[in-house]
DNA sequence: AATGAATGAGAATTCATTCAT
DNA sequence: GATGAATGAATTCTCATTCAT
């Protein structure tokens, strides 16, 4: 049904939508947005959000892999870090805590709705797997290194080690307390290094 | 409007309400689950549920409270574990888990409600509180006593370690896979005790 | 369904629930106020309303009748207020009047219960009609008397000036207003002194 | 929610709700009506009511205020009645109860939704303000002129000649019966003449 | 007489989506 | 492309009344 733009007004409309469903859906949530909502902060008629969109849900799959997207980029290490292990690890702890601070209200409302979306929840597992193998491909050359502990088991360390991240950036959007960020990260890095058993 | 109820034949129907809210949260997901359903698997009219509950919200936060009574009660470990710091640690996050992999469903189902309901939320992150806690204070006294590193932050390394297992809990019922537990916990065990300076 | 009461015990019951209805029509209407309300009130279970009442109509008529027979009684002037014709409309609005200034919380409630409940408005409208008889029988003497004009048609001139004195103790009790009283009674008397043609 | 309509083709869907409201109204009074019954009558779906009325509440409040404007439209007299004090007191009560005649069966319903609804209430009462000003401002030009009593308190008197004329319109809806008009109008017109000292 | 648990019919309202213009 | 009117299924909650104890 719905059809990507042809005409130059076309993708302004379009992302016009876009930019208000994100807006709408991080101030009210995912259940709580109107598609009347969205096409008023749009300043288009409802009718024209279904000439873009499929359905509520569609809008939102696409600001998902939007989201996730930008998450991947902003949160990647590559050549920036140094050689350093340990600065590596900081750098991207560092970055992923930055990139939910930037998008941490959007990331609540994927939380909800992946909890009654199947393919909402689909992305946000997919993306966490992304995010966890390359934590364990990093963890293994380490150990290729004989810099970690080469006995761990590296995808299970790396996913444990993934989820303390996520849950500290999940709970604290959920408490939406002022945290030090600095001192968490870290303490989340030094947890990192000492449990692959980088020397200090 | 809702009453606690008087005579022991309203007791008997107010559990059996209980009862059957559970298993069809656990079966439908909160925004699933009609009022209709519980009525009906509880065998009363639709009336009845609102003899003893205000709303099908009320009825679910009756439950949360049990549910974390519940959890606290199983995780506690107490003179159980005997002295040695690293199989406390192993068993207190042995049982944690299994707490969970007993009430998991309706965990999933507090984690949704939580997304859009305040008062939900609220008790999920006061009981998540009361966790870390606890952690807090074991991991300050394993300081005291010249085990654990006298230098970290007690708080943040407690919360952080607490956020990994909760991390895996969910992430792990989410997805569904037959985990291997006893593997997991002997990870993050290893993790907690490396990461707090556990001689090994 | 209901019964009179045989028992002394029964009687008091059934006086309790009649001045708990009072009370709690008067402060929340007729529709607003539950059997519930009524049973709390009197301290008795709901059930033993319907050992005494029928239905909620009932105890309800039943206190419009109370309601009538006092305002009856107590706006009766009979041979109270001496020959003095004037003195006679006098005494007759400013009883009425202040019968109203007692009761008229209850009023209000019939006032809304006639306008669904078919009962209630014929006993509405039954005692109007004693009024205004009672006020075409006072015309017709003053006319026999040579007293009053006696070219007016009595039944038509008495319902209309009972009517503007019915509507004043309505409306004023509608608006809630401090009403002067005194000022008013003395205004409906002249009016009705000089629509009748009695001299000044 | 609702909104005012934008096309020809809105306006035209208003309208016809709005006068399948009166009608159902008037048929079964404010509490029997139900929502569906005014969107079956006006040919629509319930949710199409909602397109225009925030709810059952807001369109009758819609259809008395245009009541109220009819009425005051219709019952006014300005230089149609001639320079005759009496004639024109004669015209304007029988305009007044001619439209009461017109509008009885609506006005009725408001009698019973001002016994519950604020807003409503609200409005009846200004409603009937209005019309007593008028009625103040005219006896104070004949107490100007010299054709009535000086010495009355014209507020006072107009109230009440007013709540007269409105009593006996009210009533005589309630009563059903086959009033006479004209005899009632003379009789009110009579009294009205006599209590404020106009002469013969 | 008194209790209070159980009943269930009934009505308002929401909002994603469609479609004629 | 854009508009906005129209749709109607679906669910919550109330409360007068009944009846077994």
């Amino acid at each position: 049904m719905s059809a990507a733009p042809v005409t130059e007004r076309g993708r302004r409309t379009r992302d016009r939508l876009l930019e208000a469903a994100r807006a709408v859906f991080e101030e009210r949530g995912f259940l709580e947005t109107r598609v009347s909502d969205i096409a008023e902060r749009a300043n288009v008629a409802i009718g024209t959000f279904y000439t873009y969109f499929d359905s509520k849900d569609a809008i939102f799959v696409a600001l998902v892999d939007a989201f996730i997207a930008a998450l991947y980029e902003q949160s990647h290490v590559g050549e920036v870090a140094g050689p350093d292990p340990r600065q590596r690890i900081r750098t991207s702890n560092a970055r992923f805590v930055e990139a939910f601070r930037r998008h941490g209200n959007l990331y609540g409302v994927i939380v909800q709705a992946a909890s009654f979306n199947d393919e909402v929840r689909r992305r946000r597992l997919a993306s966490r797997s992304v995010f966890i193998e390359r934590a364990t491909r990093g963890l293994r050359q380490l150990q290729a290194q004989g810099v970690a502990d080469p006995t761990l088991d590296a995808d299970v360390t790396a996913a444990l080690l993934c989820g303390m991240v996520e849950n500290f950036v999940e709970r604290s959007h959920d408490l939406g307390l002022p945290f030090d960020d600095e001192a968490a990260v870290d303490a989340m890095t030094e947890i990192w290094a000492r449990a692959i058993g980088l020397a200090p």
